[in-house]
DNA sequence: CTGAAAGCGCTTACAG
DNA sequence: CTGAAAGCGCTTACAG
């Protein structure tokens, strides 16, 4: 029976050069090599002794002791608005995937979006050691991120952008401009905004997106259409709410710049007997599992939430590397279902 | 300007050694001891210096080294089916929360609920030489776990349980027991329960709860009516559609393990041409915070899930301790709305 | 090709 | 009360 993993007593590199009789040193450099040939390691057969016994006892390096030694912790730490964001959510599932592929493992922990928070969460990541930072939460008005940038800790942003500094994002402003090419095609004039939160690069290149292209198609919206809320649903109840009690022939459509938001709005919309899709056409954002499976499917604009997590993990990686990144965004699509159609 | 934190060259104990000129072990003897007094480790006005120096220079030890040194790493790994269930979200939440308190930090995987995948998420966690584990995932018939108890890896498990094993979980047999009383109270006398995974013990603990209450009112109810499923909202949606077409008078209630299963099945319904509160009654399970804000607010039995979080920190925390714990049930409670009333 | 030594940053008996 | 040493498990020049 192979003793594989952390059972009792852990093997070491030591124990494994006191069973085949040669210096401790001489199994690192093995183990070290490129798996394939022992490149100057050992010799050819020294180095497969090595191999097959490690396999056999199921070695597996301390890495706290290689980090000690190699100043390297192979841990990333990542900082999300809240895990129990399904976009968030998805976005580490992409981080995870990557940066085990990679080597890495990944701390993950909850800001709940309160700059005092992102502050104490990364220094618990940066007591831990980690190698570098993913931030998910940046706020536009952020002095965290100089802060790190002054302490030259490696990080990248994901999910919101904020202006000189290397981030993962959807391309939002394209986005928003999907949003209004479909709403003003469908013969839509009167439309509102559910905004979300005004530090949050989503909700305002969403919005600018929207704004921006309605008005080029000769559309007509004003401030007073568009209603900043938070992204969950209650919010997006209340901004709905509010757009229906003010606006008195209400808007024929609402663009919510997030799924959430677009569920509570359709909420306040029933409440108000008014029927989506029918009577107001509703258009969210992130395309996330549930809108296509809602009582009345939601159109949405679907943003590559695994990619953008992957892709925030290379992008960290190549800033490890010492490499100058620049923002990379990718491509949205727009889902037209029911709420729109 | 203090350098706090990690800047350039971290601070080491030694460093707080020579700029004081007195001994690293000294240092170290003093920033271990009860922080308000010295406790025989070094004369009070020593101490003293040492902390405000720490301090100063924003001394923070390296948890490689300490680590290496203690063989205690502080590390908790978090195994979930996956971070895009709300409900693990929330649960992941009380877990971060709790551990930080306690000074642990955690590493969360995903394993799709695939045996494969946890066995290999395990092992990368093990391999990170995390103190504990935390399981959310485990199924009724999982070997993993007798594996991990074989090679005395300290684990609990949270969410589902397995007899046998320490866990933190809903009473989901009392939840069950809840929807039950509940629909025969509203005069329901033909229901179904959309069951969830057979692997998982809320899906049939849930059930099996909801069943024998149901029976023991007086209530008819044969496995025709009990049709498993994935949790998901798909997975609500192909059983309330398979509920539909094979119950000749369609059920006027249906209990669904899950809250997402719910919404499926609430979509399920209105292309059916039937109106969920009025024509059909459903409650989920699990209370997430979509559920009161859904156009028609779905009744669920609420299960505390950040408590349950929390539970499952604690309750790893006394193994690592070497004491003995028995399963821990927090308790549920119905929350009704328009879909049931 | 392989060994021996030094050292990463800590903690912990052990002396004195 | 404080110092000095050993060692946790690794890696990495440096010799030979």
């Amino acid at each position: 029976m192979d003793d594989t993993g952390a059972g009792d007593r852990t093997v070491t590199l030591k124990d494994l050069a006191n069973e085949l009789g040669i210096h401790p040193s001489t199994v690192s450099r093995v183990l070290h090599s490129g798996s394939d040939v022992a490149r100057g390691a050992a010799s050819v057969e020294t180095a497969e002794r090595v191999r097959d016994l490690a396999r056999k006892r199921g070695y597996s390096p301390d890495p706290q002791a290689t980090g000690l030694r190699t100043r390297r912790t192979q841990l990333l730490g990542v900082i999300v608005p809240r895990l129990s964001d399904l976009v968030l959510a998805i976005m580490y599932e992409g981080i995870e995937e990557a940066a085990a592929e990679l080597g890495y493992s990944t701390f993950v922990m909850n800001s709940q979006d309160d700059p005092d928070e992102q502050r104490r969460k990364a220094d618990i990541m940066l007591a831990r050691r980690v190698d570098g930072l993913i931030i998910g939460d940046a706020h536009l008005d952020s002095n965290l991120l100089p802060d790190l940038t002054a302490r030259k800790v490696p990080f990248v942003l994901m999910n919101r952008r904020v202006h000189g500094y290397p981030s993962a994002t959807c391309d939002d402003t394209l986005g928003g401009q999907l949003v209004a090419d479909h709403l003003w095609s469908q013969g839509h004039r009167k439309v509102s905004v559910i905004a979300g939160e005004p530090y949050a690069s989503t909700a305002v290149d969403r919005t600018a997106g929207f704004i921006e292209r309605w008005r080029s198609l000769g559309g007509n919206i004003s401030d007073n259409d568009v209603v900043w809320s938070r992204f969950d649903t209650a919010g997006g109840r209340e901004a709905a709410e509010s757009i229906l009690t003010r606006s008195k022939p209400h808007p024929t459509a609402l663009f919510a710049v997030n799924d959430f938001a677009a569920i509570g709005a359709m909420g306040a919309l029933r409440s108000h007997g008014l029927t989506v899709g029918r009577d107001v056409a509703v258009v969210g954002f992130n395309d996330t599992s549930l809108a296509a499976e809602l009582p009345i499917p939601l159109s949405s604009v679907r943003s590559p939430m695994l990619d953008i997590g992957r892709a925030a993990v290379k992008l960290v990686q190549r800033v490890l590397r010492g490499e100058r990144v620049e923002p990379e965004m990718l491509k949205p699509m727009l889902c037209i279902r029911e709420s729109s159609a």
